[in-house]
DNA sequence: GTCTATACGCAGATAGAC
DNA sequence: GTCTATCTGCGTATAGAC
């Protein structure tokens, strides 16, 4: 197929960036572990940051499938909601290794001065909007888009302290007060 | 004086490994900040990694100076962890820019498997005795470390998505919610 | 579509004159 | 203590054979 090349570069160039930022990873790093030349690398992206684009928009478009399954999967909006406090558990492990993917990225972006940093941060628009429509559900109305944005903090803030230490019962412990806090905003609703 | 320069050196690398970035700051930029020439960096630094531990190591002295400061102007222990919260109103428009200095370098590190990352995650942890100090003598006793905890990662998240985002009003938003919170944990002690 | 060979610049680092 | 000159390797990117 025409393409396969090409979704091995960006599979790779995906987890790279992941683990080792997006400047700190080589055409040569990502070659090696694709198996092909550099030289080959040019048929497919015109530059480095032709792959970034890819990696960012495969990453969307990945976000929004596992996105759309918990929003199958949850019974009600605050089950989904506690799907994706959950994430930070699933993913523990590589969290506490190499941060959030979403966060760093745009991060590290965001210091570069990188054209691409708004479009990293339209991963963070994709998680806020799910969850604001999901507050919007339980009956928030106005004040979801906050909520939405709280949680997203909350996450981030877990993520970064627990890569920096290494500390997965601090992820835990955090991870069980952002669902008490979901529950006592849930019983706040109803006055 | 002998050591003028090296701590002009340190200063500017400070600053652009801030808003650069530990990697992408080369000594080329160092130099020419600073306004000498590349050579001559190496009379008061081996290596980068020099550099980075001493940046580090000013970081750390200037941390120890601002929660020194921050000790003797606040009037209780409440006060003195609102002094820590609205720091990033204080520095709003830098971590709006460039993220906030000690995560951001945290996260880097990390990512390149540097061996200064502890290194930098022990700035983490001088805000973290010094929160939970305060925390103590409010009377929190064994929970204090994880108050302390919790607050410091809070508000590195909201560090982030203000960054991420360039939401200035997210960010006075989310520290208004964070003194509510320390309000409540007050309360909550005295039943 | 994939390869080898190569251009070119800049990175970190060193030697040695002043 | 500061400079200029230089080394060496690796980064991105290109040319052209197969």
């Amino acid at each position: 197929m025409a393409t396969a090349t090409r979704d091995r570069i960006l599979e790779t160039a995906d987890l790279l960036f992941y683990q080792q930022g997006f400047e700190a990873t080589s055409f040569a790093d990502i070659a090696s572990a694709v198996g092909i030349s550099r030289g080959n690398f040019y048929h497919h992206f015109k530059t480095k940051d032709d792959i970034l684009d890819g990696v960012i928009n495969r990453r969307l478009a990945n976000t929004e499938q596992m996105l759309d399954r918990w929003e199958i999967e949850g019974d009600d909006p605050a089950d989904r909601i506690r799907s994706f406090i959950h994430i930070l558990i699933f993913n523990g492990e590589k969290i506490r290794k190499f941060g959030c993917p979403v966060g760093t990225l745009s991060s590290e972006l965001a210091k570069l001065n990188h054209a691409a940093q708004p479009n990293a941060a339209s991963l963070f628009t994709l998680f806020r909007n799910w969850l604001r429509r999901q507050f919007e559900r339980l009956g928030f109305a106005d004040k979801s888009d906050e909520l939405a944005m709280h949680i997203l903090g909350r996450s981030q803030g877990v993520a970064t302290l627990a890569n920096a230490f290494n500390d997965d019962a601090f992820l835990r412990r955090e991870v069980d007060l952002m669902c008490a806090w979901l529950d006592d905003q849930i019983g706040l609703l109803r006055h």
